[in-house]
DNA sequence: ATCTTATTTTGATTTAAATCAAATTGGAGC
DNA sequence: GCTCCAATTTGATTTAAATCAAAATAAGAT
């Protein structure tokens, strides 16, 4: 029976390139869920996609069909104002989920864009309420994945009683946390984005988020190579500058 | 037969005080249901709670049950910082849900007070979700609740790169939209809440917050009596400060 | 109604960040 | 490796908002 072999290799290698086998399940939608809703969930995520460097996952005013999860690489996302300022909204690394602002109006409200080539995972959302119906599970957890986003927006709202070198601790002591969570060093991290990026993000000017590098630096605290980072005392950041570090 | 009778009348009162006939039914969750997805509805919203001026909704750190709808009055979200300081995250005014943050991690994560006498309609969450899978076009409609909210927050980041005064007329923009889509006057309206808080959310100093209103009294822009606001000129609010006033 | 406290306004001064400007560094592409 | 452009750093100056301070007003409580 060859044809049949084939289909068990063809699914093998599907499954394994979904989410059963995902290194991220423990940080994705998969959480929390037994193996066959899992495989349900496998279903629903049928595509990926590459994204390289530069290039725009979806874009403010389009049409909403899908959510996104990235898969490897690192995202931006942001609005252009009428001036023609770009406002940026979000920076987002595997495991965390786009799009979800689109499903209000079923019109994405940003632009996403990839920082370095990256991988995502297509979620149909039409696909993924249908399922949600027959795994309760999955359903509240998305319902988690949406509160979790709310909760972190609003967090930046924190960020308005505090000065500029504030603001870019607790900036830092996020990105820490979220890459820790991914298995890479909360100490030494490189940053994708740009003095710009981080400042539009923080609601500063990059001249100012370059000043508060130095200014960190010069204090011991941390060591600043250009994009490299290196956090020399997280404790004392972390104690000096407020604990608005967690997801 | 009197006992059917006074069931009947008993069930009657019920679904009159509840989702079928309520005035907010356009604003709130049961947009776009059928007649009778709004009774299933009624089963779900079965309490409503009365919450005098200066008291509290819900508290930071407590467990997460139910979420509230604003039925009348108009409300506060705020959380304490380590230092003591208040920030505001946030006003509600009816139709308008409260605790979607606390779904993420089973907790509030803020507090919630009333700044007038009020009403809120509690809607157990567990509930929500289990007759939102037998009407998908409620829990699609919650879906997009939850998502207007990511957009809300989002929004609050734009105010990022304006000064003050733009500031507080996104802010006033902002209300004077909510305020029509209820019914009351886009340019007439008295704020519930004071400089300081509206100063802790807009992320200035109620002094700050004070001149800002001088000034825009002082071009003409807008009448101010303490709490009682007129939009002299809205059209050219819209124009000269961004078109931040949408929900 | 009156007292008391909280809120708001306005002014003077200080301070943090924006702005303007120029030099330096790093990286992508050839 | 070299070139060119983008990104970063640093300095000087300006500006907007914070802070400090005090008076005026409004709102609650008795």
């Amino acid at each position: 029976m060859p044809p049949d072999s084939l289909i068990t290799k063809k699914l093998k290698s599907n499954i394994k390139a979904s989410c059963s086998s995902c290194s991220l399940r423990e940080l994705c939608l998969p959480v929390g869920l037994d193996e066959q809703e899992v495989r349900a969930l496998d279903h629903l995520v049928n595509q990926r996609h590459k994204i390289r460097r530069g290039e725009h996952l979806h874009r403010a005013g389009l049409g909403f069909h899908s959510l996104h999860v990235a898969r490897t690489g690192f995202f931006k996302t942001y609005v252009l104002q009428e001036d023609g300022r770009e406002q940026v909204t979000g920076f987002h690394m595997p495991g965390e989920v786009l799009g979800l602002d689109a499903i209000s109006a079923d019109t994405h409200t940003c632009n996403a864009v990839a920082l370095e080539d990256s991988e995502v995972c297509e979620i149909p959302f039409a696909k993924l309420e249908g399922i949600g119906r027959t795994i309760p599970s999955l359903m509240h957890h998305f319902h988690k994945i949406m509160s979790r986003e709310i909760v972190r927006d609003r967090g930046m709202l924190l960020l308005g009683g505090m000065k500029a070198g504030e603001r870019l601790v607790a900036f830092l002591l996020n990105l820490s946390h979220r890459f820790a969570k991914r298995g890479y060093s909360p100490l030494d991290f490189n940053l994708r984005m740009t003095r710009e990026e981080i400042g539009s993000y923080l609601g500063l000017k990059l001249e100012t988020i370059s000043r508060a590098f130095s200014r960190l630096q010069e204090d011991g605290l941390i060591n600043v190579n250009n994009k490299h980072i290196r956090l020399n005392d997280i404790d004392h950041l972390r104690r000096q500058y407020g604990s608005s570090s967690c997801e």
